[in-house]
DNA sequence: TTGGACGAG
DNA sequence: ATTTCTCGTCCAA
């Protein structure tokens, strides 16, 4: 039935917006700039740039105010503005923290839980539920005395606000000067009006953790974001939509670039058709040449492309299609170029998707094998603490029904710890430095990254080993091996630009976070994945029984008591240390990291030895042998 | 499943 | 020296 509404006829018809929700989108102003002037008050006031490598991640309006700019280069920066204070920003850990705590604010004044983080700075709501409530509530008598109620349950929980004006800015500003009460005959005005005291107040809580914000009130995400770039910092605005006209003029005054959505391979394949079949008598581009024009310094406006006589969403379908790029989403360009975005406010799962640490080599890109393996040995670690720091919460469960700690149980907190989802799959990533010879013909292809993955081994998981040992043991065991699968050959060394490693693929654990065991949800059968999380618990525990605790180090590895921490010894098996999952790094066959054969190791001199394991007959990774039982439960549960 | 492309901050 | 460090979605083989 869709086929009518493609023919460029139709598809060209005034568009219709879904105004049935409420949007709010909150962008934290100079994110990076206030998490570290929130860390060291004494920063407040002065201009302050947050530096990553050679760039300027971000400033605060300090520095701006002095020409200061984002992305600025740190030297740039510092011949424009000699007195910028300067921070490094390179571990994201503050930023993370400060972005978790201003979330959680948010969500809960939330109803529907529909709360979702875009990036670490930006938070959209869908405030539907509320605002109609509230909307209901209103009394048209009073409505200079209105109380904003947060909580159905407790009728005095909320805030008074004048229901005859909106908080903050509205768009088009013009509206302003119109009757209110007149306004407010729409309901859609109404919802709108309430949403901007929502905000300003949740705004206003934000402030008390010191961090201002601007806000953007629309009917979608698209629309409440652009709008809330309006009026930038420490404020907020709404969008009013009372004709048509006012919402489709916004969004035509933004560059293509500007909508989110459209990225910069969208925007470039929509304008160089723009700009190709424009004929001279195209009234809409002007005196320009710009056909002849280079196509890249033009940017064409949401105005200018919806202009062209010819364009649609199907002919948007096939100029993607075409391009051999994108799928058939002209549609969803053909929407935003219309300011519609059906798309839902997702809820917080509380889960990433997938979580990688990274780092770049610019300067001094990696070349020798002993760079690389300390690289990776590092970036490893980092791996291991923010899986640790993500996916494992304290168990707040009472184990009484299970074994009792045996004397000198060293496993109190281990016990006390668990995942709240198992990442699957490792990902290594890497970027060679740009080919630096030709001049102009060089294209953003030095941009690519390029990657090899494998099942995470499972060791990973323990929670009992300290993180060093983990990520040695990571670095050693999968990354040296899928980096050899990355880069076969050993021409003269790598030039490693970019290192980057993944885990993804998350399955969530049984029982979420605040679960209170398989007793609790008495569904019978659906308990099945609750069963296995137990199952694993108990195994856990027998393992542990067998684990005996040495404070001596290894005997056969050194370096795992660099760190001089007590670490559990191995039990061995007698098929002793089968598989090596570290071998040559530079003279491997390319096979082997496939092969379930292991292949000789004659550098193992220079690399990590990983101490006992062995390959999983059924996946053929390297398993510690402490490992192995727990990892045949694996294959037996099935996955 | 794997590896890439693209889009977001 | 169009950069930083991520995170998410979609697509094809």
């Amino acid at each position: 039935m869709n086929t009518a509404a493609l023919t460029s006829g139709r598809a060209r018809r005034a568009p219709k917006r879904n105004e049935d929700r409420v949007i709010l989108h909150f962008d934290y102003d100079c994110f990076y700039a206030s998490v570290f002037e929130n860390l060291n008050p004494s920063l407040k006031g002065l201009p302050l740039g947050v530096k990553q490598k050679s760039i300027l991640a971000t400033c605060n309006y300090a520095a701006r105010a002095r020409g200061v700019k984002k992305l600025m280069l740190v030297s740039e920066a510092q011949r424009t503005c000699p007195d910028l204070v300067l921070v490094c920003g390179e571990d994201l850990t503050p930023f993370r923290d400060a972005s978790k705590t201003l979330w959680s604010v948010l969500r809960a004044h939330s109803w529907s839980g529909r709360v979702e983080r875009l990036g670490l700075d930006e938070v959209f709501l869908d405030v539907t539920d509320v605002v109609v409530y509230n909307q209901e509530l209103l009394n048209r008598n009073a409505l200079r005395d209105s109380f904003f109620q947060l909580s159905v349950l407790d009728p005095e929980k909320g805030f008074s606000f004048d229901a005859t004006r909106f908080c903050g800015c509205v768009y088009p500003p013009a509206y302003l000067e119109h009757d209110l009460l007149t306004l407010l005959d729409n309901p859609l005005c109404v919802r709108l009006m309430l949403a901007s005291h929502l905000a300003g107040y949740l705004r206003h809580k934000l402030e008390e953790l010191d961090y201002t914000s601007s806000g953007g009130i629309s009917t979608n995400k698209v629309l409440a974001k652009l709008v809330g770039s309006v009026n930038k910092p420490r404020n907020q605005t709404t969008l009013l939509g009372l004709q048509d006209d006012d919402v489709q003029g916004f969004v035509d005054a933004h560059k293509l670039r500007q909508i989110p959505g459209i990225g910069s391979r969208t925007a470039q394949l929509v304008q160089d058709y723009v700009l190709s079949t424009s004929t001279a008598a195209s009234a809409t581009i002007a005196d320009d040449d710009l056909v002849g024009q280079a196509h890249s310094t033009t940017d064409l406006t949401v105005h200018q492309v919806r202009q062209h006589p010819s364009l649609s969403a199907e002919l948007l379908s096939r100029i993607f299609d075409h391009a051999s790029l994108e799928r058939g989403s002209g549609d969803k360009v053909w929407d935003l170029l219309h300011g519609i975005d059906p798309s839902a406010v997702k809820a917080a799962s509380g889960i990433p998707a997938q979580i990688s640490v990274e780092d770049t080599y610019m300067a001094r890109p990696l070349n020798t094998p002993t760079e690389i393996v300390r690289e990776l040995r590092a970036l490893a670690t980092s791996l291991v603490r923010r899986m640790h720091a993500d996916l494992v919460v304290a168990d707040s469960r009472e184990e009484v029904d299970l074994a009792p700690p045996a004397a000198g149980e060293s496993s109190l907190e281990t016990r006390r710890r668990r995942w709240t989802a198992h990442p699957k799959t490792l990902r290594l990533s890497t970027r060679v430095r740009p080919p630096k010879l030709s001049g102009p013909p060089t294209a953003a292809e030095s941009f690519a990254r390029s990657s090899r993955s494998q099942p995470l081994p499972t060791f990973v998981l323990n929670l009992r080993d300290v993180v060093e040992s983990v990520g040695e043991r990571l670095a050693a065991d999968a990354l040296l091996p899928l980096f050899r699968r990355l880069h076969p050959e050993r021409r003269g060394g790598w030039n490693l630009a970019l290192i980057n490693v993944c885990v993804t693929n998350m399955v969530v654990v049984a029982g979420g976070i605040e679960e209170s065991g398989s007793r609790r949800t008495g569904a019978g059968e659906g308990a099945g994945g609750q069963d296995i999380a137990r199952m694993f618990r108990t195994q856990e525990d027998k393992l542990r029984e067998w684990t005996v605790y040495d404070t001596a180090p290894l005997s056969d590895d050194p370096t795992h008591d660099t760190t001089g921490a007590a670490k559990p010894t191995e039990v061995r098996c007698e098929e002793e240390v089968e598989g090596r999952g570290c071998g040559d790094l530079m003279e491997g066959p390319t096979t082997a990291a496939s092969s379930p054969e292991p292949d000789a190791c004659p550098y193992a001199d220079v690399w990590e030895d990983e101490g006992a394991s062995q390959r999983c007959r059924l996946c053929g990774h390297a398993i510690p042998v402490f490992a192995i039982p727990a990892h045949e439960r694996f294959h037996a549960i099935g996955d």
